[in-house]
DNA sequence: TAGATTGTTAATCGATTAACAATC
DNA sequence: TAGATTGTTAATCGATTAACAATC
C-alpha cells in the first residue's frame, strides 16, 4: 500500500480532517465530490487536496472527481481506523475518567481494557465496565494481556518514570496528556496532547490582538 | 512591544515549549543558558531558538547567552500569562468537569467564572466552588458578567449553534473540544483541541510502522 | 466527442538551518 | 584583550500553490 517515499507529518495531520469532512458528506447523501468543491468547504486549496491524496494513491477519476464513499474507506484504511488497539489508561483522575467515558474512542478501534491509579480509594470503581486497578500491579496485567497503547493522564512528575515503564513492558504507542515532551529510547510512537500549551496559545492570540 | 512584522503560528506554538523548559531550568537553579545548550535539551537547532526569540526582541547578550529568569519573564509576557481571562465552560460532561478541575488553568490566568449545561440533574452541583448553571440562562449571565473565553465541551451537533451564540454575546476567544472546525464571522480567536484527530494520528503511526 | 477534473511536474513561498560580523 | 555567543543575513530545504498534459 505504501510506496516507499516518506509522507510528511503535515500531510498525516490533515487526514483526520478529510475523514471528518467525508463522513459529513456521506451523511448528507452526496456521492461524488471534486477537489475544487471539497477545497471550498474545507478552506484549503484544491491543489493541496490532490497532492495529499496522491501520496497514498490515485483515488480519483479524471473528469469525475472522487467517489465519496470509496475515498472515505481509503482514508479510514490509511489511518488504521479498522484496526483494533488494546488500550489502557494510567491515571484515573478527572481527565483519565473523562477519556474512559469518551465515546469516539471505541468507535475508532481503541478498546479500553484497563484503568490504573495509585489511589486505593479508586480501586474497584467501575467506569464503563472497566474496573480501576492498582498501578502497582500493572506488570502482572501486562503479563496476562496484550497492550498496544497506554494513555497517560498522570501528574507531570511521574510521567517520565511511568512512560519508561510501559515502554519497557512493551506498549507500541503512548497518548500523553502531561505537559512534557517524552523522549523514549524505545521504538514507541508518541502522540502528545499538551492542553496547557494550547491554552497558552489562545492566551497569546487574545493578548496580541490589535497588535497584528 | 510588537514591531509590526507578523509572527508565524509555527513560532507561536513553540513558545509554550520554551516556557516549560525555562520553568524547569529555573527550578533547577540555573541562571544563564546559551541557545546551544537549550537546543540540545529541546532537540531543536540553536539557530531556530535565536530566530524565534528575535521575533520579539533581543533578549540575549553576546558572549553570555540568555538570563533564564528574565527570558522566562519575557516569554510569559508575550504569552499573556500575567493577564487575567474570565472563562466559562459550556458542557458539564466528563470533559467539562475534568477541565473545571484542571489546576494549570487558574495558574495561567484563566479564571473560571461559570459552568453551563442543559441537564437539570447537574444544576446546582458544585465544581471547585463554581455552580453548574442552566445553559438557557446564559444570556443573563453575559449581561451581568464580562466573559473573555468560552470553553466548549459539548456534543458535535450543538457546537456550531452554541459557538455562534457565545460569539454574538461577545466572547473574545473559544477553546473548542468538539471535532469540528469552527468558522465564525466574528472577531473571535479560536483554538481547537481535536482529541479524536490526535488519536487517529497515533493510530496511523502504529498502523504504518515498518512501512516507513 | 467535448468538458471536466484528475495526477503530476514546475514555480513559488515560507520556514529552517548555516554562517558570520557584531559585541559583550 | 580573547573567547564566547548573540543577532541577523544568506543559503537551503520542504511544503504549498499553480499550471497543464493525461484521461475519464
Amino acid at each position: 500500500m505504501y510506496n516507499g517515499k516518506k509522507i510528511s507529518l503535515a500531510v498525516i495531520r490533515r487526514l483526520p480532517r478529510y475523514y471528518r469532512y467525508l463522513s459529513d458528506l456521506i451523511i448528507s447523501g452526496a456521492k461524488r465530490i471534486s477537489s475544487k468543491e471539497l477545497s471550498e468547504r474545507m478552506g484549503i486549496t484544491a491543489s493541496q487536496i490532490r497532492q495529499d491524496l496522491n501520496c497514498f494513491g490515485g483515488f480519483g477519476q479524471q473528469g469525475y472527481g472522487y467517489n465519496i464513499e470509496s475515498l472515505f474507506a481509503e482514508i479510514a484504511n490509511i489511518l488504521g481506523v479498522n484496526k483494533k488497539f488494546n488500550t489502557i489508561i494510567i491515571g484515573a483522575g478527572n481527565m483519565g475518567q473523562a477519556l474512559a467515558n469518551y465515546e469516539n474512542f471505541v468507535k475508532r478501534g481503541f478498546n479500553l481494557s484497563g484503568i490504573f491509579d495509585v489511589d486505593p480509594e479508586l480501586f474497584g470503581k467501575r467506569i464503563k465496565d472497566i474496573v480501576i486497578m492498582d498501578y502497582n500491579k500493572i506488570e502482572e496485567f501486562f503479563r496476562l494481556n496484550q497492550v498496544d497503547i497506554a494513555i497517560l493522564t498522570i501528574p507531570y512528575e511521574y510521567t517520565r518514570e511511568i512512560a519508561d515503564k510501559v515502554a519497557r513492558l512493551g506498549v507500541r504507542g503512548i497518548w500523553n496528556f502531561s505537559p512534557m515532551d517524552l523522549k523514549l529510547p524505545y521504538d514507541v510512537e508518541i502522540e502528545n496532547v499538551h492542553l496547557s500549551d494550547s491554552l497558552m496559545v489562545l492566551g497569546y492570540k487574545l493578548s496580541s490582538r490589535g497588535n497584528r
